[in-house]
RNA sequence: GCCGACGUAGCUCAGCGGUAGAGCAACUGAUUCGUAAUCAGUAGGCCCUCGGUUCAAGUCCGAGCGUCGGCACCA
């Protein structure tokens, strides 16, 4: 006699088990129609689950949140169901929803390709408007898996055998189309509708593992309706717009080419822009103590030996014979070795920790052709890195000042929110599980002084030690790992690094590795991208253009260009013959911040007309007043009063 | 590294067996103009590389390199 409670507190009473269609329909003919599953206690299930218990039931409609992974998963489905219509032969394996769409793993032998999209997606909607009911069915586990093995379907069938034991093996029917799933399902194909795209093709590996089979993916996009799938589409283009390497090309900061994959070709107005953010940490890292050094890119094999390098991460390296001598000799990929190389020079004291050494380390690193990606993912790359070496009590502290240090400047650049994962001890590492006990305490210890929330990244930490990762948010709410700190206990011991305690002893230092930008070019494409191009104005590479309206204010613009440059500001000087309509919008396609407009009118009374990117008015200010308003604008925000 | 797509003028792209094209940019000339494109003209190409098929190859086939989208990787 099921007593069901709905979230108004309200309770229906049955003689005997209900379906929630039915509970749906003794509620009324609305929500009848409106029904798509339900929650019941909480848990996610079909419409047609009898209920034959006191329950809470909450009916998912098409606006709840829920619904959309509903109709992402349905129509994985439908997908599926129309691939193997259209191409017998075709072997599913998985199809999850995920994050704004959903997708479907097939084993193929001729993988899909686009161009199979508009038949496949034709093939869908027909599937759609057949509206197919969902039917589950609860099936015995060596007979689902005689059932899939007969249909030579034996990704399901491995599936299946890979389930725990007393996992209930459940299928869901759409018309004469079957597939192994735990559901929840909707009414219908129909409930699906018609939101709903094809949006590419990609390799996947069975179960994620590269030494598996490759299967052939088609990853979708599924909305509740036609106006949400547009606007996902709308901010797709968005995202393509601010692709640091469109932007890139468009403002003529850096290329890459064929002989140097990964590697960054800076021009002029690239490396300003690199150089600025470089001199704002310099200044920084300064102030907050640190001590900059420089070591070497090319380092003896015997060095990259003690450290576990060889061992660990040879096959990342980038390694150098000479003929003439017999050695073999690495460019480095880190920094570490040969900052401890710098601390082993001379008696180190207890007096002198913490030490901070900092380097803008330039490091390579063999990535794999296929994770090479604009600035985002190079050989070639400058670490803003920084070692400190210090006692177990100064860790703590030194992570309260480093985490404030780098929300400072993460703040300076304009990335308001960051969060923080703790990364622990990966499978492969160096070091006993008592170091490592160790240091995760010290780390963790650290993270409760400096009152930081993480979330665990479990197995992720480095060979010698455990990580924080600082990621960032950007304006379009994409994540972007950039800062990390990681405590090691391991490197300073194998290469000997030592102090002389206050008690006289020998002692090896804890070292703290850490970066705040990751890397210069992989944070300056994050920036591109969460401006758009269109910098601050102490970080745009050109920071202002004089345009002159007539050839009559040449001489005139060409002081105002010079007086900018005296007051520190990159300014360029456009006397090109072209009306002043092409040169706002030449200027502002550019993302220069500024236009400084000269006319007759301006020249005569030694003013200037400043126009800001994107806006649509003028200023007009006398000239020393307008360089001294912009060289003020201009100031990096650790400079600025 | 794996799967797929792509590689043509500085940029964006069209051409898909029969003499290499467009728009923008560049250059030249005219125009001196008040806040997102003034007009006219000129020039510009080892069609990624190497092999093959063919009377004939940007065009078809193979290999390599690179780029893009995923996967794996990000120690």
């Amino acid at each position: 006699m099921p007593a069901i409670t709905l979230p108004d507190k309200s309770v229906r009473q049955f003689d005997a088990p209900v379906t929630g269609a039915t509970v749906a329909e003794a509620i009324g003919p609305g929500l009848a129609r409106a029904a798509l599953a339900m929650k019941l206690d909480g848990r996610l299930v079909d419409l047609e689950t009898q209920i034959d218990h006191d329950a809470d039931v909450v009916f998912v409609t098409r606006r709840d949140p829920e619904a959309l992974e509903l109709i992402r998963h349905d129509a994985a489905h439908v997908l599926a169901e129309a691939v193997q219509e259209l191409y017998p032969g075709t072997q599913v394996t998985i199809g999850p929803a995920i994050a704004d769409g959903f997708y479907y793993d097939f084993a193929r032998n001729d993988p899909f390709t686009p161009d199979d999209f508009p038949r496949i997606e034709a093939k869908m909607r027909e599937i759609v408007a057949r509206g197919e009911k969902f039917v589950r069915q609860v099936m015995d586990r060596d007979a689902a898996i005689r059932f899939f093995d007969d249909k030579g379907e034996k990704y399901k069938a491995e599936i299946i055998q890979d389930l725990p034991r007393d996992e209930t093996i459940t299928l869901y029917r759409q018309g004469d189309w079957v597939d192994l799933c735990r559901g929840p399902h909707m009414r219908s194909t129909a409930d699906i509708g018609g939101a709903f795209k094809l949006m590419k093709v990609a390799g996947a590996y069975w179960r994620g593992d590269h030494r598996n089979a490759m299967l052939s993916r088609i990853y979708g996009t599924a909305w509740r309706d036609q106006k949400e799938l547009d606007n996902y589409l709308h901010v797709l283009e968005e995202a393509e717009r601010r692709d640091h390497r469109r932007i890139g090309k468009e403002m003529g900061l850096f290329h890459f080419q064929e002989e140097a994959a990964g590697s960054v070709f800076w021009h002029p107005k690239g490396w300003k822009l690199y150089r600025t953010a470089e001199a704002y940490m310099r200044r920084r890292l300064d102030a907050a103590g640190y001590q900059e050094v420089k070591t070497p890119q090319l380092v003896d094999r015997a060095l990259w030996e003690r450290s576990g390098h060889w061992e660990k991460f040879r096959q990342h390296m980038f390694i150098a014979r000479v003929e003439d001598e017999d050695k073999t000799l690495a460019l480095k990929p880190m920094n570490c070795p040969c900052h401890v190389q710098i601390f082993r020079q001379g008696v180190r004291s207890y007096r002198a920790l913490p030490l901070r050494l900092a380097e803008f380390g330039s490091c390579h690193r063999y990535e794999p052709s296929g994770a090479l990606h604009g600035l985002m993912r190079v050989r070639q790359f400058t670490q803003d890195d920084a070692h400190i070496f210090c006692t177990d009590q100064q860790i703590p502290p030194e992570t309260v000042r480093f985490v404030e240090l780098l929300a400072s400047i993460y703040r300076d650049f304009g990335f308001s929110e960051f969060f923080v994962k703790f990364s622990d001890r990966p499978a492969l590492r160096a070091g006993s599980d008592d170091v490592w006990d160790r240091a995760e305490g010290a780390l963790k210890e650290a993270c409760a002084s400096a009152g930081i929330d993480y979330t665990l990244n479990p197995g992720e930490g480095a060979f010698y030690g455990p990580k924080l990762e600082f990621v960032l948010r950007d304006a379009i709410g994409r994540d972007w790992q950039c800062g990390t700190l990681q405590v090691d206990y391991i490197l300073p011991e194998l290469l000997g690094a030592e102090y002389v305690a206050e008690d006289g002893s020998r002692r090896t230092p804890a070292m703290l590795h850490r970066a705040i930008l990751g890397s210069f070019e992989r944070f300056l494409g994050v920036l591109i991208e969460h401006y758009a191009g269109r910098f601050p104005l102490w970080l745009a590479p050109v920071q202002a253009v004089v345009a002159t309206i007539v050839s009559d204010a040449d001489a005139y613009a060409g002081e105002v260009a010079l007086a900018l440059r005296k007051a520190g500001l990159t300014a360029e000087l456009d006397l090109s013959n072209q009306k002043i309509n092409a040169k706002v919008r030449e200027h502002s396609l550019a993302h220069v911040p500024v236009l400084a407009v000269v006319g007759r009118k301006e020249a005569e009374q030694r003013t200037v007309a400043l126009r800001r990117l994107g806006g649509s008015t003028q200023e007009v200010l006398p000239l020393e007043a307008a360089v001294r308003r912009l060289a003020d604008e201009a100031t990096p925000p650790d400079l600025s009063s």
